[in-house]
DNA sequence: AATTATATTAGTAATGATTCCTGTTACTAA
DNA sequence: TTAGTAACAGGAATCATTACTAATATAATT
């Protein structure tokens, strides 16, 4: 993290490197809210402002995902590339394991468990029109 | 729309048509400001309230789908099996075919124009505590 | 057609996640 | 050490979405 920040000409605050740090030991995929009762531990005065700008910041060199959940953001520290699987009853988010998809193997998944009742690919990216404006 | 309404017990009323009406006619993944912009040329009385809860009633049926886009909700009335890329410079959100992106091929997108940053593939369904629980 | 029951509406207030603002603090380079 | 400035804490503001309530309109029944 220090050395990605410094190349970009930002600052290595102990704010930064708690919150990443607190992220990456937590599995749950947590809210901005989570995060902030999690650092506030080892930071009392931090605010939650500071979360949320941090977490924008290090989003942007990808250290790590948000997830969009029901109209709220989580996180997610771990950047394997892995899958989620979103509870539409409890709205927890579970990992899933990339080697459990390939193939989309549906039958799978339900023989661990987990009733699948839909699912979800958004691609991210430049749209023609952008492409050609972008510096 | 009319015999899945009755059948639930719910009233088929002029909003609703006319919002699934709308809906189906635009194919820019609207917004639920921008369907009651739409909607407010032919029922210029209806509420964003109305527009809300019906979107609500309209998804739980199945007759549209709604997408997690950068922290708001769109809404798409194509209920074919179709992908979205979502730009990341002007947020627009466009349909992918699904015949685009069998054994996600990347290199084929890109030969169309767009540039391809990251794609996300979500599930959703019931963990199986929840699946437990459920009547 | 009139009546009745109640789901739905319009309008508005409230909520809650996220962002913005401002004076202060503390990294970093010189 | 010091200067320059990115980042901070705290709080206010924003904005999408939801909740509330009296009035209305739909659908079944008479």
């Amino acid at each position: 993290m220090e050395q990605i920040l410094r190349e970009t000409g930002q600052r290595v605050t102990r704010q930064r490197q708690v919150i990443l740090t607190e992220l990456r030991r937590m599995i749950t995929h947590p809210t901005a809210k989570e995060i902030y009762e999690a650092v506030r531990y080892h930071l009392p005065q931090i605010s939650l402002g500071t979360i949320y700008r941090n977490l924008g910041v290090l989003e942007g060199l990808g250290l790590l995902r948000r997830l969009e959940c029901g109209g709220i953001s989580r996180y997610d520290g771990d950047l394997h590339r892995h899958f989620h699987l979103q509870c539409v009853d409890c709205n927890q988010v579970y990992d899933i394991d990339q080697s459990l998809v390939k193939n989309l193997n549906m039958d799978l998944l339900k023989s661990q468990g987990f009733e699948l009742l839909d699912y979800k690919l958004d691609f991210y990216g430049l749209c023609p029109s952008c492409k050609k404006t972008e510096s």
